[in-house]
RNA sequence: GGACAGUUAGCUCAGUUGGUAGAGCGUCUUCUUGACGUGGAGAGGGUCAGGGGUUCGAGUCCCUUACUGUCCACCA
């Protein structure tokens, strides 16, 4: 197959993908005798679009998955999609409004079918989009939150809990959208600093002797009032302790309690107490035994409990007209502009009310305890590790946890009450008898669950819980999480705790923490600030390979990163290299039987690269068991520019076109070894084009995916002629210095004398320099004195001379020699510094030590010879 | 209020157990040499936020200050 001057991956991606899943490629053959790896991806919404966090989420999943393929692991990706209960439900209910019909026209079962009909037409995009991004994900195990395993596995956990007394249905304060209509979790509602006010106001006492000042930022709740709390050793409120208030807009009177919960210091000192609407107040409440009276509606509006002037007014509205009313009764004593936190639904944004309701919870504390030790014993590991500070921190005050969802879309709860006598059964099959009254029919109960109940079980549901399967019993627990920082709470945490409850074991051994996509700017993307990006736009336009790379090449762990079209090009031109190197290593494979490369001749640039390949290799190999995903990258985009590509490549052209087919053959195979490495190497980052690449090489194996992944090779390891060929460099890199600051056209050749100690090295070296840095001919010479008009070259291990006759401007010559000189001088300062110091030679290891002797006698042979140049352009 | 990050070249960021500060982009010079101009060669550019400490040695460890950001808590 011909390869093209330019890379185009619109040419190819599609279709290897199509090959690679045909194939079979991503499933993985169950064999006791290895250790998987498995990931479970963190399930995309089915309302969801790919967008960068996606693509960052999945690149990093697929190079880990790629890699431990490679390496010969069974190696499992289970793909998957959630079902998001209350974003899919808004999303319907928005496309039924705009259709003219609402819910509850279609009634429970009327919805369920048109949401049902919605996943099947939309719920696949994501995974439509998965598959451009080359996500090696095994889709034969395709799961979804809601397909028959999960709501069994749903259902199972949800009754053993209950049975375990770690499921209760009780009446608590807890988050209510008023515009999802729904509970919220705690971990759902996201709080914001908001401009409001503080509502002072005065409750008169009962008895006519004075009144008491309250301040609320919510005023419309005091309908709900029940009490006002003063601290018990705030003597301003002391003989007012066990007197009532008249509760202005109300018939009714509350009582002043005394509580420690009130802050002295803060506003007047007394709080009214509206054990309904707050979680505070409802501790309060409980101490005092005051009634809780709810004056609020599931829809924001204020119920007939707030008097037949305000109900059936919105929230917003009844905090003007209490104001209004109380004002013109001279009760509120003032308003002050006050900033404060808001919580809102992260769903919809409208601002969730605290309200008192009757939900069903999970019993945290028992679960955390084992889940917080996993993490302490290091059993789990978060990388970075400071992340499991975040999850203590949140799994040490944790509270219960809020799981019925007034929704259709979703598990429904498996609670059924008694018709009869009301008696709750908590079964995964509807009951057949009463246990208590022998009844037959049952109600079940209409709430839903948290998505987030069904997506902590995914690792163990996925793979076959309940049922004892195979799968479960080879993949489970799974090697990693990789997810960003952003559901540690909503996910993980719940993961593990769930991991060890049901399956007693932990879900994973590591958890993976990325960072966020920003914009260029550094902001969040949202689709509010319209400053996302599409990956697919950027896939279109630049290919899969070249957006993954920019996404996960230089990235830090946990650390967010910018993105931008700058980086992507970068990335695409980063591929071009690989593939014009590939294209110029296959024109020279041509009619070559290539030997195998322990088989092979090596000249000192092949020792070079090969040392540097294992080198490379192996840091590789050590930084991605790291998860270190960034670091790895950034080493392969190194080497394989500016070493294989700048170096090697031009280093052997000369014995790729020697007339000798002998010297031919054995640099075609040594190349096309270093090339086959490089590609396994870069293939977890950049697959399509390895892949491409890899398939149109004369010799390979069916695919690079399941080829060995390459590792350290210390039989191909050459430290002693790698060290000539860098002398070698450093002559040639000099040579070339001169070059360019004396104006020397490339196309000049150079006579050149070398003054050198090391005579055979720079000998093995000629046929380099000829190539790389012009040069025609060398003459040694050990006495040589130079004349005017010579430009000279000094490295450490040779002093080049270089006769330019006119060429050369002899007081630049000086000049530049000088700084040269001053820079070596400065070296050799502080190499001598730290010599002189006891304390180092004394103290620091040997080899460092060592290292800095051998660097300060390399800056004086050069010294030495910079200064022998100079004496002689001076005279 | 608490916790955690970040502060390194003009910009965006790496820097893996402390051992001579790096890359990409941009800038300047130069080269159409038979893989690639999405390229080659060369250059310039940083007292690693400030201060203190530990150490033979600190961008890296400790303390502290400042600024930026994120998360958690929620005194009504």
């Amino acid at each position: 197959m011909e390869m093209e001057k330019t890379y185009d991956p619109q040419q190819f991606e599609d279709a290897l993908y199509a090959t690679w899943q045909e194939k079979g490629y991503f499933t993985p053959k169950i064999d006791p005798k290895k250790d998987p790896y498995t990931i479970v991806i963190p399930p995309p919404n089915i309302t969801g679009q790919l967008h960068m966090g996606h693509a960052l989420n999945n690149t990093l999943q697929d190079i880990m998955v790629r890699y431990k393929r490679m390496q010969g692991h069974p190696t499992l990706w289970l793909p998957g999609t959630d079902h998001a209960s209350i974003a899919t439900e808004v999303k319907i209910v928005d496309k039924l409004k705009a259709e003219g019909k609402s819910k509850e026209e279609l009634g429970r079962e009327g919805f369920l079918k048109a949401a049902w009909d919605w996943k099947k037409q939309y719920g696949g995009r994501i995974v439509e989009q998965l598959k451009k991004l080359g996500s090696s994900l095994d889709w034969s195990r395709e799961a979804f939150t809601m397909d028959e395993k999960c709501n069994k596995a749903v259902k199972r956990v949800f009754v053993n809990l209950y049975n375990k007394g770690l499921i209760y249905r009780g009446s608590r304060i807890i988050n209510w959208c008023p515009c999802c209509k729904t509970a919220l979790s705690d971990a759902e509602v996201e709080y914001s600093e908001q401009d409001s006010f503080l509502w002072n106001v005065k409750y008169p006492l009962s008895d006519g002797s004075g009144s008491i000042t309250v301040a609320t930022t919510r005023p419309e709740t005091m309908f709900g009032d029940t009490a006002v709390a003063v601290h018990p050793n705030d003597e301003r409120y002391a003989d007012m302790i066990g007197k009532t208030l008249d509760l202005p807009l109300t018939d009714r009177k509350i009582p002043v309690v005394a509580d420690e919960y009130v802050e002295m210091d803060f506003g007047s000192g007394a709080v009214k107490i509206t054990p309904a609407h707050d979680p505070n107040d409802f501790e309060v409440g409980m101490r005092h035994n005051l009634e809780v009276i709810r004056v609020m509606n599931d829809d924001g509006t204020m119920n007939e409990l707030a008097g037949p002037a305000f109900c059936g007014l919105d929230r917003m509205e009844a905090r003007k007209k209490v104001e209004e009313e109380l004002t013109s009764l001279g009760l509120l004593v003032k308003k002050e502009p006050y900033k404060h936190n808001v919580g809102e639904c992260y769903r919809c944004h409208s601002s969730v009310e605290p309200i008192i309701s009757k939900q069903w919870f999970v019993k945290m504390k028992p679960l955390a305890e084992p889940a917080i030790k996993v993490v302490k014993d290091g059993e789990i590991e978060f990388i970075p590790e400071r992340f499991s500070k975040v999850y203590f921190g949140w799994m040490e005050n944790i509270k219960d946890w809020c799981i019925s969802r007034q929704l259709w879309w979703g598990h429904r709860i498996p609670a059924y009450y008694c018709e009869k006598c009301g008696e709750t059964v908590v079964s995964e099959e509807t009951p057949a008898v009463c246990p208590k009254c022998g009844h037959t029919h049952f109600k079940q109960d209409e709430d839903v669950l948290d998505t987030w109940f069904s997506s902590a079980l995914w690792p163990f549901s996925t793979l076959g819980y309940p049922e004892k399967t195979e799968d479960l019993a080879y993949f489970y627990p799974t090697s990693v999480l990789i997810t960003a920082y952003d559901i540690i709470f909503f996910w993980v945490a719940r993961m593990i705790f769930s991991g060890l409850e049901h399956m007693h074991q932990i879900p994973f051994s590591k958890v993976m923490i990325h960072g966020i996509v920003r914009d260029k700017l550094g902001r969040k993307m949202s689709k509010s600030l319209g400053n996302g990006i599409d990956p697919l736009l950027v896939i279109d336009k630049y290919g899969a390979d070249s957006l993954r790379f920019s996404l996960a090449n230089g990235i830090a762990p946990g650390g967010d990163t910018r993105f931008y079209e700058e980086k992507v090009e970068s990335a695409r031109n980063f591929i071009n290299k690989v593939w014009n190197a590939s294209r110029f290593v296959m024109m020279n494979l041509e009619g070559v039987t290539l030997l195998p490369i322990e088989k092979t001749k090596k000249t000192i640039a092949d020792q070079w690269i090969l040392t540097r390949l294992s080198e490379t290799a192996k840091a590789v190999n050590d930084n991605l068991e790291k998860y270190e995903i960034g670091l790895a990258g950034a080493k392969l985009y190194d080497f394989v520019w500016s070493e294989f590509c700048d170096w090697y490549i031009e280093a052997i052209k000369p014995s790729l076109y020697s007339s000798d087919e002998t010297i031919k053959q054995n640099a075609a195979s040594n190349i096309y070894y270093v090339l086959v490495s490089v590609l396994k190497m870069l293939h977890p980052y950049i697959p399509f084009v390895t892949e491409h690449i890899y398939q149109n090489l004369p010799i390979h194996e069916e695919t690079i995916m399941l080829s060995s992944y390459p590792t350290e090779r210390s039989d191909l390891s050459f430290p002693q002629e790698k060290a000539e060929f860098e002398a070698i460099m450093d002559i040639i890199k000099a040579i070339r210095n001169v070059r360019a600051e004396m104006n020397v056209a490339p196309s000049k050749k150079l006579h050149i004398t070398v003054k050198t100690d090391k005579e055979e090295i720079v000998r093995k070296g000629e046929g380099y320099l000829s190539k790389l840095a012009g040069v025609e001919s060398v003459r040694y010479d050990s006495a040589y004195v130079p004349e005017k008009k010579v430009s000279s070259a000094v490295t450490s291990a040779a002093a080049i001379f270089i006769p330019l006759g006119d060429l050369v401007d002899t007081e630049k010559e000086i000049e530049r020699l000088n700084k040269e000189k001053a820079a070596v001088q400065k070296e050799i300062a502080k190499s001598m510094s730290m010599l002189n110091n006891p304390g180092f030679v004394s103290r620091a290891p040997e080899t460092v030590v060592n290292q800095e002797r051998e660097r300060l006698a390399a800056n004086e042979e050069k010294l030495v010879k910079i200064e022998e140049n100079l004496k002689n352009l001076a005279d």
